[in-house]
DNA sequence: TAAGATTAGGGGTATATGCCCCTATATGTC
DNA sequence: GACATATAGGGGCATATACCCCTAATCTTA
């Protein structure tokens, strides 16, 4: 930087501070997922990882890539997350036809996992509906989405 | 566990991946922050860091205590993300009058580092409203903050 | 004023997350 | 079939984030 920048004054540090959408966002995604961890506490899960129990719950055995597009997050990072997972015994991760390839499935520890933690899962969702009201909720998700398709390469 | 649930069946499992707002607002959050990390690459600060910059201007000399819940963040988890902060003497970290306080204040390169930040920090924020239009920006905030006032105690 | 309660932080531990670079495996082309 | 290219993951590194428990300092109250 070579040009001279006049100081960020208050003014617009506090417009920052206000309007930022990442501050918002990162903000509200720290206290939902408290919110549901506490709510996920009694099955010993937390949030994300019922997040992924429940993708690969749907997605059968799938590639590490694979499930890394659905849940829109880093391949590494998402290899990491998975390793909590498969250390308790709630997933298996083996190698695919394809070398390259490492496949997921959920084992049956996992599925019983998930299928107790679904009904505490109910109830925090329901408590967040009842608070912002169906269309709060359908508004939340519209602008989220369009958050998260805003980024999204390819 | 004692009773013998029915195990979570491939419809509960997409109705949780499809409505989840936990979910949603992690993803949207992993997303915005990516894109804003990378329009503030070119001067090497994290779109968190940059949060926190700008909040430490705004609030002066803070305690850790007082920063944390203006951004509404776990105390050491706030106190351990300034750390890199203060290692590029962005900020600096002393112990108040009340001996067990710390006192957070911008050093003067910090400003110089927010200052150079602010113009880039616009262009995303522009970006962003562009794409989503001033109004999907204002639900989105009043959404959010519904989420993050909805699981405030306190 | 001394004992008990409250408050601010620190450190341990574990997870979550992304980028970059490297290796192994496929695939496509001559 | 040999070589160039593309693809899937792994590991290093750095940060972000929370909870719990411990210590030090302050405040309250008998």
């Amino acid at each position: 930087m070579s040009l001279k920048l006049k100081a960020l004054d208050q003014n617009q540090a506090i417009e920052m501070g206000k309007s930022c959408v990442c501050f918002i966002t990162r903000k509200a995604a720290r206290c939902i997922t408290q919110f549901y961890d506490e709510m996920l506490r009694p099955v010993d899960l937390r949030s994300t990882q019922l997040i992924l129990l429940n993708s690969i719950r749907i997605l059968g055995p799938v590639s590490i890539k694979r499930l890394a597009k659905a849940v829109v997050m880093d391949r590494s990072a998402l290899a990491r997350n998975l390793k909590p997972l498969d250390k308790q015994g709630l997933i298996r991760i083996e190698s695919g036809e394809d070398l390259r390839e490492r496949v997921v499935t959920l084992t049956k520890l996992g599925l019983e996992k998930a299928t107790e933690a679904f009904p505490l899962w109910e109830k925090a969702q329901a408590e967040v509906q009842n608070k912002l009201g169906r269309e709060g909720l359908d508004t939340l998700f519209a602008s989220l989405s369009g958050v998260v398709s805003l980024t999204r390469k390819k």
